[in-house]
RNA sequence: CGCGGGGUGGAGCAGUCUGGAAGCUCGUCGGGCUCAUAACCCGAAGGUCAUAGGUUCAAAUCCUGUCCCCGCUACCA
């Protein structure tokens, strides 16, 4: 019995480039959502895509010499590529190029300048030449173009717009009268005192500086302008058809449930397109999720250091599931999370080896061991020693569901999985409170060693069929170890509902032989060996990186114009042997102190293979202490030790220096072990 | 005075709306156990809740000032 339709949307991706990790997450975030209506008995309807046009994407195409329709096929491709690897079950993939998509904005656009919310005037602001970009005020830096840094001046072009003050009264009154509309609600306050009640601006919705858009069919030197196009997506994507003859589906579907996108675009989603559809005369979404960001925390990410974090990188390393765990775990609710390796293999260590994959080891294990596998409730005469026990485990395990559905219902699915795995904790501290291992010693207390792997096995079914939204392939390895089917959501909703816990702790089919041969579900990794991995991967994608995108994170420190060579004062030649007495080696810094009372001097402890060793250098103006520890550098490792301001030297660590006496570290191009030799 | 969010034991977070003994996960240390993936269970150490003042019998929580960090500031997807 349905519960009744659930449509759920992402935004769609924007087609400019390959997304990493933080832009996955929020598909995996709707997708968990999504499989939990579903198996909680809603007709789900889940629309995730990609939106194609504009002129970033253009230049993108001309830079890489491909027309725009390849480039954002390319782009296109790869992105549902990501969504398919990380395992999402979206029942379509919009794309904003798709023909249906773009007939149905056409006549949006025709509809709403007929009806006169739309109407031609003039774009102004500053207008970049060479770039031919438009910019406003605050995009400027230091009142330069952002891109070229030439000069803008104030132009005009002309352009359509919607009249957005004429519906805001409306949406005012909407807003108030639906709390739940904007969440996470302190969301709710910036739009109305951003935007709304100092009154709306009207919104440019076509452009003419580039062609790569939809056309508005009615004035060809136009086309529609982003959201006009992006936004749509939600109700064309569903059949929608602005002449009046929409499709069943579409009937069936809109008003959307929930619209899930980043906190960044809020305001598009929660004034322009409910204005948009007020136009239309369609019923405006049920809620709208402006969910945090997943941020990289060590360091900032950037392409040049080829250290961005892709999906594809983590589910190589940890797997699908895992990944989907650590970014659906680790978001909280309204702040942004964060990623970091360590902070992933820190959560597949602790939560999902230990707790969850070796509960379900050691249960299947005791099965096999003392009982050939087959897991058997014992009969009603047997006698239940340990009651209270049992009883505190029934009472978890029964309402388990209701705990996650209340999360959900409130969207905090960090919350959710929370829950599920305090039932897994709960089991393993069971098996430490009943002990297998001694009652098997007994046989008169086979019947209690029976009951308890039978609590066991139960436990184990009501998590994993709990577990299945946000892990499928987990809960589905679990299924088949235990061989059995996972209890639907209906039942555990029942015995939830009616706290009975009798039918909770009965859910697993008596008698049922588990696998003989248990797979480990998550292996344990151990941190170094991972990080020496990415290391890895990091140094060789910098380099590659380096060679086509050298100047990109010079010109952000200021760097001056590279192609100007530096001449020093020749140095006499010096023979081969001379040389040969220098000893170079790779060095690694474990830690680094400021020296005091110096304005230059640096201590660094260096390790050169299983050596540690102390040496100052005179970079503190271009160093600090903490971004030198974990580099690799060049150490000359012979040099006489020396007393510097009262501490110690051994050694010198060598750095490139140019006219203007900047310094640069000498540090390996790819990955080296501390203590290889420099010749 | 543009708007908003944040600063809680070594790390990551909850708690703040609706004041009333500072909590969770990880890490560290000690103990227990041996079914299991050196795992599991128990216990302990560790925080002047950014800072200064105020309200109150009582403040992480309310009010005011200050210092840091981070978004947004309108057509950028």
């Amino acid at each position: 019995m349905s519960k009744g339709k659930y449509y759920i949307t992402t935004a769609i991706a924007y087609t400019s480039g390959t997304p990493h990790i933080g832009n996955s997450y929020e598909i995996v975030l709707a997708d968990s959502i999504a499989r939990f209506k579903r198996k909680d008995g809603y007709d789900v309807f889940f629309q995730t895509g990609t939106d194609e046009h504009g002129q970033k994407i253009e230049l993108k195409a001309q830079e890489t010499g491909v027309t725009p329709k390849a480039y954002v096929d390319k782009v296109a491709g790869e992105i549902q590529r990501i969504c398919d690897s990380l395992d999402t079950s979206y029942d379509k993939f919009i794309r904003t190029t798709d023909d249906f998509h773009e007939k149905q904005v056409q006549k949006i656009f025709k509809k709403l300048y007929e009806q006169g919310d739309i109407y031609k005037g003039a774009y102004e602001g500053l207008y970049c030449t060479p770039c031919e970009s438009f910019w406003t005020e605050s995009q400027l830096v230091d009142g330069k173009c952002p891109d070229c840094g030439r000069e803008v001046k104030p132009a005009k072009e002309e352009a359509y717009f919607f009249k957005m003050s004429k519906y805001a009264d409306r949406l005012i009154e909407h807003i108030n009268a639906h709390p739940e509309f904007i969440q996470p609600v302190s969301r709710k306050n910036e739009m109305m005192n951003n935007f709304l009640l100092p009154g709306l601006q009207d919104l440019c919705v076509s452009r003419t500086s580039f062609k790569w858009g939809i056309p508005v069919d009615f004035d060809e030197r136009h086309v529609v302008y982003v959201w006009l196009d992006a936004l749509t997506n939600y109700i064309t994507g569903i059949g929608y058809d602005a002449d009046g003859n929409s499709t069943e589906q579409y009937k069936k579907l809109w008003p959307a449930d929930l619209h899930l996108i980043g906190k960044d675009i809020i305001r598009f989603h929660t004034i322009y397109w409910p204005i948009f559809l007020m136009a239309l005369g369609e019923p405006l979404p049920k809620q709208v999720f402006g969910h945090p960001w997943l941020l990289q925390g060590d360091g900032k990410m950037s392409k040049s250091k080829g250290n961005v974090i892709y999906a594809d990188d983590l589910i190589n390393f940890f797997g699908v599931d895992a990944v989907r765990y650590f970014v659906l775990h680790e978001m909280p609710f309204e702040n942004d999370g964060m990623i970091t390796w360590d902070l992933m293999v820190e959560r597949l260590n602790s939560d999902l080896a230990n707790t969850l994959g070796n509960l379900v080891n050691r249960t299947i294990s005791m099965s096999n061991k003392y009982f050939g596998g087959i897991v058997e409730k014992p009969g009603a005469d047997a006698p239940d020693a340990e009651e209270t026990v049992d009883a505190d485990l029934f009472a978890i395990l029964t309402d388990t569901y209701s705990r996650v559905a209340r999360k959900m219902d409130e969207l905090r699915v960090a919350d959710a999985i929370t829950e599920i795995f305090a039932l897994f904790k709960r089991s393993n501290k069971y098996i430490d409170e009943t002990m297998p291992w001694a009652l098997a010693k007994d046989e008169t207390k086979k019947n209690r060693l029976a009951a308890v792997l039978y609590n066991l096995s139960n436990a184990i079914m009501v998590g994993a069929s709990l577990l299945e939204p946000y892990m499928p392939e987990t809960a589905k390895r679990i299924s088949e170890q235990m061989n059995a089917p996972l209890p639907d959501f209906t039942v555990l909703e029942k015995c939830a509902a009616n706290h009975d816990t009798a039918a909770a702790s009965t859910l697993y089919p008596s008698g049922t032989q588990v696998t003989r041969t248990p797979e480990i579900l998550f292996a344990r990794q151990d941190l170094a060996e991972v990080m020496e991995k990415v290391e890895a991967m990091f140094a060789e994608r910098a380099a590659a990186a380096g060679a086509t995108n050298k100047n990109a994170d010079d010109e952000a420190c200021g760097g001056q114009n590279s192609s100007d060579g530096i001449d020093i004062e020749p140095k006499e030649t010096i023979t081969y042997d001379l040389f040969d007495q220098c000893q170079f080696q790779v060095g690694e810094i474990l830690e680094c102190t400021e020296v005091p009372k110096s304005k230059k001097l640096l201590c660094s402890k260096v390790r050169v293979g299983s050596q540690v060793r102390q040496i100052l250098s005179g970079i503190k103006q271009h160093y600090s202490a903490e971004e030198m520890v974990g580099k690799k550098v060049m150490v000359l490792v012979n040099l006489q030790p020396r007393e510097i301001a009262g501490q110690i030297s051994e050694g010198m660590l060598l750095c490139a220096e140019d006219a203007e006496g900047n310094l640069s570290l000498m540090t390996p191009e790819r990955f080296m072990p501390s203590g290889a030799e420099i010749c």
